[in-house]
DNA sequence: TTCCTTTATCTTGACGTCAAGATATATCGA
DNA sequence: TCGATATATCTTGACGTCAAGATAAAGGAA
């Protein structure tokens, strides 16, 4: 009997007629996503960075030497809107750890890259977000982790085949 | 090979040190919260509210009659701060579906409850929100479904046991 | 070339959220 | 009863986000 348990408990007795089970699996989806955050989130204020700067941080760290991407390829990989990445890109140049050059190859668009600084930052943080990662998920066995992860990459799944926009 | 399946080959390919298992659980749950919640605000915004919004309303019409609350049991329901909840009900009193009151047992405090128009709607919205979630739900079969609901379950008792802030 | 359309990025304005602090009232012990 | 402490709520200031619109440059057609 947790938190989603009574909520449903409640919509039973006030709303019968309503069909509770999905609510129970989507609510249970909502409360993990927010602990999971917020315990994610530790490592990053721990390295002065926000899960905003880590995302833009990882995602030229993993996409390889010149550790350069365009502001239209972070969006791509991000799923932000252009003015929250402008936002982001405005607050990490800011601090030293990514640097904006034009672009060479187009006049209207920039490039983006990791400085040393913000290599070095974003190196040692991945491996103690990975850490963490794993402490986060230390509820489960790992044959319960892979049943899960089985779950919600078919159900991702849905989400992003071509015509599934519901 | 979905999106998560790239950004795990790109770890594997510059860090190769890494243990991405869990980034990818971790990965497609949030994701998978992404995508529902932008699945369930349609519905929201269909009728005039935002997450927010409909959280609030959804709490006092649960609660059963006669559907009202303090802002600090509010509060404990909806796992948000004082002040995030003072601008809620800020809001959805400017739009006549809550009223605060005095509570007559504390003058500290208030007593929010639905008006007629806010129950009104509430009611009407949840209808049209269970067969939303239903429709999220659906890539799933009853059978994974419940597998999938235990696992949540299972996983997310160990955030919400005691002692377990790690 | 010249103009029209598309694309890349930034700007603006409005939300929703939180942490920290302010204010008013309760409550409890001396 | 009085003062110290606790509690309920609101206020303030700073982020992060988005939608919509503004700029500037690229690309293509005539």
């Amino acid at each position: 009997m947790d938190h989603v348990d009574r909520v449903l408990e409640q919509w039973r007795t006030e709303r019968p007629d309503l069909e509770v089970v999905p609510m129970g699996v989507l609510g249970r989806l909502k409360r993990l996503h927010d602990r999971v955050s917020a315990q994610l989130e530790r490592v990053y204020a721990a390295n002065g960075l926000t899960a905003a700067s880590f995302d833009v941080l990882a995602t030229l760290r993993r996409s390889g030497a010149p550790y350069a991407l365009s502001p239209s390829e972070l969006i791509a990989w991000t799923m932000v809107t252009s003015g929250t990445m402008t936002n982001r890109l405005d607050r990490l140049a800011a601090a030293g750890l990514v640097e904006r050059k034009p672009n060479p190859e187009d006049g209207r668009g920039s490039v983006v890259a990791l400085t040393p600084q913000g290599f070095t930052l974003i190196d040692r943080v991945v491996t103690a977000h990975v850490a963490n990662q794993h402490k986060v998920l230390s509820a489960l066995s790992p044959q319960d982790r892979a049943a899960l992860d089985g779950l919600l990459r078919q159900w991702l799944g849905a989400f992003e085949a071509p015509q599934s926009a519901p």
